[in-house]
This record gives structure tokens, sequence and C-alpha cells, in this order.
DNA sequence: TTTACATTTCGCCTTTATATGAAATATAAA
DNA sequence: TTTATATTTCATATAAAGGCGAAATGTAAA
């Protein structure tokens, strides 16, 4: 029964819901979304772990920086149907909105290194 | 974000999934549930509160038994596709089968008052 | 090969979830 | 109206999740 839950746990984050969002939008890598959030790089990248984890999202490897991005092809057709779900899930929300809006400024070359 | 996370974390416990399977057999009684779960009134009850305040499950009061029934017509229409997505989603699950299968013998005169 | 930077892992602390038994509430039967 | 039964609420203990900073890891630039 874990296996069944991991999915539905790794939803019920604001900060990871936050994130699916953001990368709805855009591949991120770790800092910028730490800029976003306003939490420790440390949070950040174990949310990511669980996103990851579940599925929802893949890591692609890019020099000194790590790229999240939505699975396009996940195994588990139960992820995809969440992720499309997501699409429209919670689009209204003042602070998903102001996450988008930040995601398209978002330099990591201005961001990262403080 | 609050709101966003509630219909996920009621899902993320592995004994509501198993109420909710239930429930999609058979409307029961709190004792009854209790019975196939093995677990205190108390934490039934607790979950319970928590699946009907996310809106997936009703309630019907009845003499001195309280019926939980999925709810068929949810305003919510996330709700609905959550409900429906779980029909498919651990049908294979053998402590899922095994619920079912104790679900139908289970009689509330015969359990409760224990 | 140092040095700098991005990220992950670790240990620890705080908060939230889950579980319980006892007490409170509600209804039905005696 | 007492008594019994079903459920909820409360106080509380334990487990799990989320947060942080420091140390460890991996890569790139100097």
């Amino acid at each position: 029964m874990k296996e069944n839950t991991k999915l539905f746990k790794a939803l019920s984050d604001p900060n990871r819901l936050r994130i699916l969002k953001m990368l709805q939008s855009k591949s991120l890598c770790v800092c910028e979304i730490t800029d976003v959030l306003k939490l420790a790089t440390s949070t950040v990248s174990k949310h990511l772990s669980i996103l990851k984890d579940g599925g929802f999202i893949l890591e692609q490897k890019n020099g000194k920086w790590v790229n999240y991005l939505i699975n396009p092809r996940p195994s588990d057709p139960r992820i995809s149907s969440l992720i499309s779900t997501l699409d429209f899930w919670i689009s209204d929300d003042q602070l998903i909105i102001s996450d988008k809006q930040k995601v398209q400024k978002v330099d990591r070359f201005k961001v990262c290194s403080r």
C-alpha cells in the first residue's frame, strides 16, 4: 500500500505543487527554483528528489547545473493523468501566478552563487 | 495553497485509501470499517472526517449508526476525477482485495458492541 | 591542481500526522 | 428514565515530514 500512496504524498506538499507548476512553464535548475520559493537549497533538493522518485520529473545534468523538467513520457499512466490534471488544477491561485511570472524572468547567472 | 493540497493529503494515507476502496463496494458504518481495518474506532472516525471534509464521502445517519458512502455527485469535478481514477488505481493490491472480500461478509449486528 | 560553484547528503530541530484510550455526545432499547 | 450501543471529541504519545546549516560530492574554470 506504501507504493499506492507515494504518488499522492508527492503531490500533497504546497512547495512541491509550486515546483511542478513552475516546471510546467519551463525547465529549471535547483538554484532558480530556490530563488523563487525562498527556501534553503537543501530543502528544494529534497523536494525535487521526492518528485523525481515519484516519476513526475526528470533531471538532466548540464555542467555544474542540474536541470529539472516535467517527465514528458511517464511509464505509469496514472502519473500522466495527474500531471495533465494539474494543468488546470490550480491555475487560479495567486501564488502560482506570481511564481510563473518570476520564472519567466529568472536568470541563473544572476541568481546563483550568493 | 493549503486548499490545493487538501485533496491529495486526504488520499495519501493507506488506511484512507482502503476505506475509499471498501466504500466503492458498499456503504458501511464506522464499526464495520473498524472491524476490517483493525484500528481503534476513534482513529477510523478521524479518517472518515478527513475524507468527508475533502468531499470524497458523505454520511447518512441511521438510528445509532452512521453510514458512510462515496459521494455520488461531488461539486468539485477534481474529486469526481480522482474517485473514478481510484476505480482502477489499486485493484490489484492484495490487501484491497481481501478488504473487499471481508466487506461482503461483514454484519454490523455481529461486529459492533464488543 | 587549486579554487569556485551547484547540488546532494547528513544531522538536528520543529511541525504535522497518525494512533490510542478515556470522556463526551447522540440515539435506541429496556 | 435508566441503560446500552455507536460515534465523536479530547488529551496525549509516537512516527513522519519539512525545514535549516554544515559537510560532502561533482564539475568547471582559473
